[in-house]
DNA sequence: CGAATCGTTGATTCAACTCAACGCGAGTGG
DNA sequence: CCACTCGCGTTGAGTTGAATCAACGATTCG
């Protein structure tokens, strides 16, 4: 199989991952023109600002979302890893309103947002598919807010420890108890609202605790139990596997 | 006209607020049988865990989601105002990772998810309109990540203020001086991720500073260019009024 | 009028920030 | 091959913004 339809295989499985697509629906995705792109580390995908044409699908390697407040301080808005779906809110919102960067080298699947919105109209399955993913989006940010209003530094952090985690796990990148962390403290830090030092040192107790273990850019989950007790972590946000709810007859 | 017509002028005028509807879109969505409800102050809405079958149009009042963290902490995590578009998330997600509830008396077109579906896949132009409040939603949440994890006491109250001065004014329910908020401060700190003590103190400076006045349950901004620059505002995350992209030809 | 809720204020504490220095490994170039 | 730089991680000391604790005032409502 060539790569552009290994590539289509991954859209089409997201998107069907909750069963709602039929053959007719698989089929328009196929015909979709998609091309690949990768993306060096540190390079934007978008721009806050930006009006793009296109949108993706994450196949490989990690991509974030950030926004800059006045003084300067950055906030991340959300991480990504594969099989994620790229600026879907651009399919609908003309104006991007925060910026989209590679944090590893990434490999994306570029698509028009014409020819998208083109299948979402002709079959409203993709259309609803679609949707689902970026309501599943805003649910795990709403879950970012409170992560970081109401949450300290030792449960945040482990928080996010357990939704990449199981997220890793879900996308089928390994089980949670091991998994890649290719963010510098700093970048942990813009993600949860704190500061790289403070990370480093919720990070350190965390290990000593023996709930983790860090290698370079990986971590090891050595109590799971304990890692989603301290990050008061409950997997319902990212609604992993549930049936396009009763509305299917 | 009867009110239940004029609820449906509400639900047309907002999905169609970018122009995108056409008069079969249109007919279509008066076709939805809806009731009207009334909530009273703080009766829930919807509760985390439950699979709701309805979702609603906010006609009048305060309605506001929120989260409980492990510790009894809770988090505001958006407010919604007439016309917002209640538990869009619940068409296709079944289980609600949140809890919605009335801050004031509030006054909601209720329908059916189901039929709600129905419609948005007969008309793929309601499922769009649908899919893009959603999206601006997410966006709101977004910022608020930002404005949270990134913006200390003063700018983050004054960037709320900002924001619900802007969805009044957009929403006809007054200009951007003068609002109505009928939050308790231990309401807008939970919104904030700050105490209701704090909240006090910040609105107080803001007060003094002759930035905003404030009486009972209502909020006059003296100085809006002053409230915009504390609050590091900019009103492009609400997408207010964007013709939905290039791809309409 | 009494009770309850909400707002206000002061005193104190603490979690996280800031500032600063140093370690360490990976590249890189002389 | 070593010296250098650069980015990142680590650690300590001191500061501060916001929380906590506690009390009291104001308003509403039955």
């Amino acid at each position: 199989m060539e790569p552009g339809n290994r590539a289509i295989a991954l859209l089409k499985d997201k998107l069907d991952s909750h069963g709602a697509l039929d053959a007719e629906d698989r089929a328009a995705i196929d015909r979709i023109p998609v091309v690949t792109r990768n993306y060096e580390p540190g390079q934007y995908l978008l721009r806050e600002g930006d009006r793009p044409k296109t949108c993706g699908l994450l196949m490989s390697g990690f991509v974030y979302r950030h926004k800059i407040v006045g003084d300067g301080g950055r906030q991340i808005v959300s991480i990504h890893i594969s099989p994620d779906l790229l600026d879907v809110q651009q399919l609908l919102l003309a104006e991007a309103d925060h910026n989209v960067q590679a944090l590893t080298l990434a490999s994306v699947l570029v698509m028009q947002i014409d020819d998208v919105i083109a299948v979402a109209i002709e079959r409203p399955a993709v259309a609803l598919a679609l949707w689902r993913q970026s309501l599943v989006d805003a649910s795990i940010v709403r879950e970012w807010v409170a992560n970081i209003g109401r949450r300290d530094a030792r449960a945040r952090t482990a928080h996010l420890l357990c939704e990449l985690a199981v997220r890793h796990d879900v996308a089928g990148l390994g089980d949670r108890r091991v998994f890649e962390l290719p963010m510098t403290q700093e970048q942990l830090g813009d993600a949860l609202g704190l500061t790289a030092v403070h990370i480093n040192r919720t990070l350190k107790t965390l290990e000593t605790d023996g709930v983790i273990t860090r290698s370079k850019r990986s971590v090891t989950v050595a109590d799971w139990n304990r890692l989603r007790t301290i990050g008061d972590f409950s997997s319902t946000y990212l609604h992993p596997r549930e049936v396009i709810a009763a509305h299917r007859n």
